[in-house]
DNA sequence: GGCGATTAAATTGTATGCAATCAATTAAAT
DNA sequence: ATTTAATTGATTGCATACAATTTAATCGCC
């Protein structure tokens, strides 16, 4: 490829993953608007829903976020009832987030968006696990350089 | 896949993209740092390398981004030089952007750019273009959903 | 020509994201 | 016990993103 096409919006991969990101996002809102919950919130209560009782340390791992985005996050759900954020008794530094009773319930509400979702974007499951493990790959690439 | 495997972020597709999305953007920031530029702002500059003078509207299209994003990240690049925001004299409606000299030749220290994140991130051409043909893909079907 | 519908940007308000920095606590070394 | 370093969150400042609304200009249709 000479130097002016590697220029060329289009034959960028990250563009490609970035435009992506947002358009599927936009395709979650009103599903997740139902729920009362934004992208964001859904994948912290997703995390929440797997382990309950993590710190905020182990949510910015899995969610490849830090403190700066959680903090005022994790906030904005305990206003809302749906998690209690406690400071580990046994070392001060951490904070406990834990589901709250109405955070659970929420859970059932919330097991037929990622069916919806791939019936509205029309992405059959094995296309959608065989690209999903690759740019998982590519995640975990990335990552490891940073 | 059961009902509650669907619901594990680890097996979610769009989780992949959009953590993989700003882990990408995390890798050019040390690059893009030396233009001048962020990662929105910069590919902005890369459709105005490609095509001068053309509508904010446009500019969307290419980005899939709106006004609401392109209006103050076009003001902020208006004031740093780069280009100029004027009304389109035939359609008082629009809005064009044309880059200045300074704005053209910002182009030359960006050339390398892609290169370099690539071989950062330890991606071969050929697995980033088939990879960046899937999503883009995937891009067009979600879009179409909106 | 006139007027409702449409279009293009801009504005407003809310929610991220993240770099950089700070504060508090704990752990390790001497 | 004291100093030093590392860890964990919180805070701050800046830059997106986008839904919803507003404003101004143009278009379509009669």
């Amino acid at each position: 490829m000479n130097t002016d096409a590697v220029l060329k919006l289009d034959n960028q991969l990250c563009f490609a993953v970035y435009a992506c990101a947002r358009e599927i996002t936009k395709l979650y809102h009103p599903l997740l608007k139902e729920l009362g919950l934004t992208y964001t919130q859904y994948i912290t209560m997703l995390v929440l829903w797997e382990e309950d009782e993590v710190t905020v340390k182990y949510l910015g791992q899995r969610l490849y976020l830090d403190s700066g985005t959680l903090t005022p996050l994790l906030k904005k759900l305990e206003s809302m009832g749906l998690l209690t954020r406690v400071r580990d008794k046994k070392d001060e530094r951490s904070v406990i987030i834990t589901l709250t009773e109405q955070g659970s319930l929420l859970k059932e509400k919330a097991i037929d968006i990622p069916e919806r979702l791939f019936c509205q974007a029309g992405i059959s499951t094995n296309e959608a696990e065989e690209l999903r493990s690759q740019i998982t790959e590519m995640l975990q690439k990335v990552q490891a350089q940073q």
